[in-house]
DNA sequence: CGAAGGATTGATTAGTCTCAACGCAAGTGG
DNA sequence: CCACTTGCGTTGAGACTAATCAATCCTTCG
């Protein structure tokens, strides 16, 4: 069926992008791997663990639960990073790792991806790059988290989220993506309560920036989002 | 002079825990070297760079400013630590770089860093370690940020930095330590106003938490402090 | 001595949290 | 097919945290 009917098809939409990362996707789907159903833990607080995970499909997080029941989503993987990256075995972990939709993930011991990684240069370029995007992410989201307030949190994590998978998809450049997390989550990721976080999205929609309905999010102005957001997009092509 | 006469000199408290970290320090200070004083700019917003820098003595600080002026410290950097640690040549940045302390850092061109890197694996593995030290950091603090009231977070940041000093110097294990940081800085630090810093650390002294005066910290019962803001040291010895 | 940076205080306001319900839709079991 | 449950989104009222604006004090330093 491959070129067979329509010439006018544009194949750059086929081949864009998908740099290194898929290094390590193509990895990782050869590794011995599980699938979850969305909100499974993979992982619990506390416990430990000597394997590294590599997504493949579907949104990881990472979490911290409070005493007082309070959580915090720290960060969210998607097909292609790492969770648990540190490659020192048997880490204590004082963090959850939680499906977010349904995901599978592949799981390689520590042990075993260091062997692999110091005989291929490439997969190790690609799983560093990987670790100083994370990196970066996550300093740009302390700045943000402490310097917005919810407006421009929530706009912030959607601009995130939009632009992660803008870049990584090969597909029809639209102005709206899938945004399966529900309130609470986005609430858990922002740092605020899931009744405030409601108001403001309402907040967003009465000012046209954003409509989301049914896990699907659609940005009306990118670039005004961006700018409520303070965002700015590293990684773009 | 070495084992020459004091046989009952402690000489674990020579070699006391500086592990990796000392190899980046001894890599750099065969560096180009720059001295810069407290609160100098090493390199200003939007600002690239091609280079690495390696902290040799002081506190160096990556920082981001808003347009209002709100400006927000995102990580602190210490003897032996990385900022611009991104070996992408000529990366562009949106966050600046400033001497909190009077620094020392070493300067190497990302190109030139590579190789060395490449032929050293003792070195490159010290480099990775240090920079998933410091992505777990900035995890935990994302989620502090997210989680925590005025005291928990300025709790947090001074127990952080307490630890950071503790654990990198031999020395005695007193209970306190320098802390050069202004109430502003610290504010900044832990997204709040200077003010609303200004009464909190009050109110940590009013509850016997800590002693602060003359850039000394000192803390009550560390336990006591850790606890206030959930605060779990990883690298213990 | 004046100037400047840092710490402190007071009064007021804005932003978020808390608690408590309610509505709606999808799924489940009788 | 209906009653019940469950998860998610929505709304309202009141309490509280932290921001804002504006001074004042203190120390250091030129």
């Amino acid at each position: 069926m491959l070129f067979s009917g329509h010439p006018q098809t544009p194949l750059r939409s086929q081949t864009k992008a998908k740099s290194q990362g898929d290094l390590l996707l193509d990895f990782a789907s050869h590794q011995r791997m599980r699938s979850y159903r969305a909100r499974d833990v993979v992982l619990a607080q506390s416990e430990g663990t000597s394997h590294v995970f590599i997504v493949i499909r579907g949104w990881v997080g990472k979490t911290v639960q409070r005493a007082n029941g309070r959580t915090q989503i720290m960060s969210i993987a998607m097909p292609g990073d790492l969770c648990c990256g540190e490659l020192r075995t048997q880490q204590h972990m004082d963090h959850a790792i939680a499906a977010i939709t349904p995901i599978t993930i592949a799981i390689v011991s520590k042990f075993d991806f260091r062997t692999v990684l110091s005989h291929r240069p490439q997969l190790t370029r690609a799983f560093w790059k990987n670790q100083q995007q994370t990196l970066s992410r996550q300093l740009s989201w302390s700045a943000m988290l402490g310097l917005s307030g919810a407006i421009e949190r929530i706009a912030y994590l959607m601009c995130e989220l939009y632009c992660r998978q803008k870049n990584a998809a090969a597909g029809p450049d639209t102005d709206s993506c899938p945004f399966p997390l529900t309130q609470t989550q986005v609430a858990q990721a922002c740092g605020l309560t899931q009744v405030h976080t409601n108001r403001t999205i309402q907040e967003m929609r009465r000012r046209g920036l954003i409509e989301l309905a049914n896990r699907q999010l659609t940005i009306t102005s990118l670039a005004q989002l961006m700018a409520v957001a303070n965002f700015h997009n590293r990684s773009a092509a």
